[in-house]
DNA sequence: CAGTAAATTAACCAATTGGTTAAGTACATA
DNA sequence: TATGTACTTAACCAATTGGTTAATTTACTG
């Protein structure tokens, strides 16, 4: 089966380990030990949450010696951002819809009284 | 373990069938088996992704007589959205950080020849 | 060359996901 | 009451996820 670039991102976000590796990376490029130190949990184990991050296209990385660094790529999130502005009209529309039951609603629930 | 709401509603948006199925329902109310229809897939495979749009509290459901039709709800999106949008200024600074890397590259490489 | 630092790989494990088939429930209607 | 429609539940299964520990790789440094 095939994955798209969409399932992937929306899928690297869905996790609150990542959102927070990706909110660190905002401030600026950080080492793997450096992503790890606020969490309790070992090194391998974020450095999977980093390969999901990788995978999905979120993050680059480039060899520094030892060190590997890692830097947030944005272009991504601007198309789960993009997907979800998509569907902002209707889902506003339909929001309205809504909000007019509801005073539809209580016209009829004072109108019983 | 705890998941929060935004856990849940970035995990929903990572299946293209559950997204699909958002944009079905962005059209208007729709029955299970109506949300099934595109699909090659049984009804209690789609039952199972409209439940985690249910747990996600992107789609609300009521009952009328055999059916029960599910509605949109959009608020989550919007956490969503929110989420994105509240680093959307890092991200573009960042990007703009690395235009400005590249314009730097390109002068030292046009320099060096 | 020995040691240290940064990161990865391998092997394992429990829980979750995404699908199936088969059976069951909830209602309406002939 | 029997039948059909809409949906759910149960039981199962393979693959994936999210974590672990132990070993290995990569590269600098004394």
């Amino acid at each position: 089966m095939q994955v798209s670039q969409l399932d992937k991102t929306f899928f690297a976000l869905s996790d609150p380990t990542r959102r927070a590796m990706l909110a660190q990376l905002a401030e600026g490029d950080a080492l793997l030990k450096d992503l790890a130190e606020p969490f309790d949990m070992t090194l391998p184990a974020v450095s999977k949450h980093l390969k999901v991050l990788e995978d999905a296209g979120l993050v680059k990385r480039t060899r520094e010696a030892q060190r590997k660094p890692a830097t947030l790529d944005p272009k991504p999130l601007k198309e789960a951002a993009d997907w979800l502005e998509k569907y902002r009209e209707i889902w506003a529309a339909n929001f309205d819809r809504l909000e007019g039951l509801l005073d539809e609603m209580k016209k009829i629930k004072k109108e019983g009284k």
